[in-house]
DNA sequence: TCAATTCATACCATTTTGGTAGTATTTGCA
DNA sequence: TGCAAATACTACCAAAATGGTATGAATTGA
């Protein structure tokens, strides 16, 4: 029952970007610096928050990449959910059930259902502004 | 993510021996064929359960496994917890905080630290009576 | 003593994780 | 037009975790 550490850096990398824009692109190399990785496996983190619409990107000189939305406006949920591919717990509790070859199996069923539930909810009550360097609210 | 096949296989043991459990002890090779497992598997699974004292084991012949305890006294995120050993979904949510050399991942220390609260509060809500076959109360 | 059963290790193939490396492509600017 | 800066794409790789199987020893009741 882990978060990867792609989630991590995922989340990561959206704070950073966020706490650092200025109108401008930010490029991958300032963050990895910051972040203390290489630019190499930051785009890999980066790439697929990109294709998701949570960042816009642009090539070449004074290139980067900056938020395509206000932090407010960026749910926690959504970057894990992005990152980790499927949060939930057990196959059975995601959309395709395939298969289920044991009854008793099915018994269990809604606790995992009601498991992932609860992790999506709390995910998705936090913003990328809750988590902002510079906000106590929470 | 994720709830590894242990603590799913875990939690169905568990339900399987508290379904047919009639003052005897049941042989993991029981348990195996219904569940369909081989009964070497089975034994790791059910080891570190009975060294939790969620089962009490018996060898030689007649022997084999019971609960300890009585369903509705058994706390799902117990089993879960022995099973899949930490259930803290970021290193620094759990206990022995080593490092954090990142002043940007300390934000989001409470966050991690909500999830895991809010996981374990949800799986200490069930106990193995909820999940038996018959019950249908939750 | 014997059969049934748990207990304890050792082993193994596959997948996932956590990266690195190299190259291609795009863009702005001198 | 050509170059430098930056992202984009694709391979590749070592180490760890996952999901088991296999073997043998110890224990127990009859």
């Amino acid at each position: 029952m882990r978060i990867s550490t792609k989630g991590r850096y995922g989340l990561r990398v959206m704070i950073d970007i966020a706490t650092h824009t200025n109108e401008e692109y930010i490029a991958l190399k300032d963050i990895a610096n910051r972040l203390n990785i290489t630019v190499k496996y930051l785009e890999q983190i980066v790439t697929p928050l990109s294709k998701a619409g949570f960042l816009t990107s642009m090539r070449g000189n004074n290139g980067g990449h900056k938020l395509a939305m206000s932090p407010s406006e960026c749910r926690v949920g959504d970057i894990l959910r992005v990152m980790e591919g499927n949060l939930s717990p057990v196959e059975c509790s995601a959309s395709g059930d395939l298969e289920c070859p044991l009854a008793e199996s099915c018994a269990t069923v809604t606790f995992w259902k009601g498991l992932d539930e609860v992790v999506n909810k709390y995910i998705d009550s936090y913003t990328l502004q809750d988590l902002l360097p510079n906000n106590s609210t929470k």
